[in-house]
DNA sequence: CTGTAATTGATAATCATTTTCATTTAGCGC
DNA sequence: GCGCTAAATGAAAATGATTATCAATTACAG
């Protein structure tokens, strides 16, 4: 179960952190949408609605959410990071380079892999990214002649 | 073996880029250094002894470089991307958020995952990125009170 | 209902990256 | 070696993303 505006309200209030009208807002655009979201696309899709919230009141939300990792931010694709509510486990993601639609998965452990290299290299591991890059279905059929291979 | 300035001179020719006294500063210092650098970076330490090459053209032989795979990108840490001269063999970083060391691996074996992750869920997977972050040994030594966990 | 600390919005500042365009130059053919 | 041309360079300005500043507003504890 991903997160949703409820439960991500209540972390904000648990956290000490003011539910404002803004913030439910912000929260609600990425709420309601499939694909992972710029902060630039957040703003433009709630400037219809609310011409007031302005971008950097974005940002600072977004700020919020990620520091509660109520939110998992994309890096691959553009030259922007991107960002989609999480799902409170451990996980990955998916990403098709054309669309922009996002896969969570989980389920493969690296803990193997990262005590291995703890070892080897004597680090203490902190954290890892493991995102992988493809087309989806529907881009790979309706592909034919474009190509948006970065 | 990593990338040499000879094997990356020979890369540029071979593909049909000229080699230019300023792509071999650029190349050299990517190469002298043991952390990745920022194109910033790059541009700082060659600015000493080649006040001439600008910030543009560290961008443009990186843009070359990456195209033609002779750096690689790392995505962890700081803002912006920095980049290291890139073993041939597809491999993986581990980044100390400290330092900025990287340590290079390669064996672990992605390909399972990849093929269960195009069965479920229908994309024709092209890339991914993995990468650790971490403390290397002299920084956690070296800790105590220092904190920078980004 | 009130007070206060957190939040907001507007503006400007900062930082990374890209574009533009006139000038220079690597490396080809001779 | 010498000239030619497409590619590369440098300077400056444009663009795009993000952050800082600060006065005005507001959520919410008491």
């Amino acid at each position: 179960m991903k997160h949703t505006e409820k439960t991500i309200v209540a972390a904000l209030r648990r956290n000490g952190y003011k539910v404002t009208p803004q913030r439910r807002v912000v929260i609600q655009a990425i709420a309601d949408s499939e694909d992972p979201l710029t902060p630039a696309d957040i703003h433009d899709r709630i400037h219809q609605d609310h011409p007031g919230i302005g971008l950097v009141t974005v940002y600072r939300t977004l700020e919020v959410l990620i520091a509660l990792n109520l939110v998992c931010e994309l890096h691959t694709g553009t030259n922007c990071p991107s960002y989609t509510l999480s799902i409170p486990q451990h996980h990955h993601h998916l990403v098709c380079s054309d669309c922009g639609k996002v896969v969570d998965f989980t389920g493969h452990n690296l803990a193997e892999l990262e005590e291995r290299l703890a070892r080897e290299s004597g680090f203490r591991i902190d954290d890892h990214i493991l995102e992988f890059t493809g087309h989806c279905r529907t881009c790979q059929e309706m592909s034919g002649t474009a190509s948006t291979t970065r």
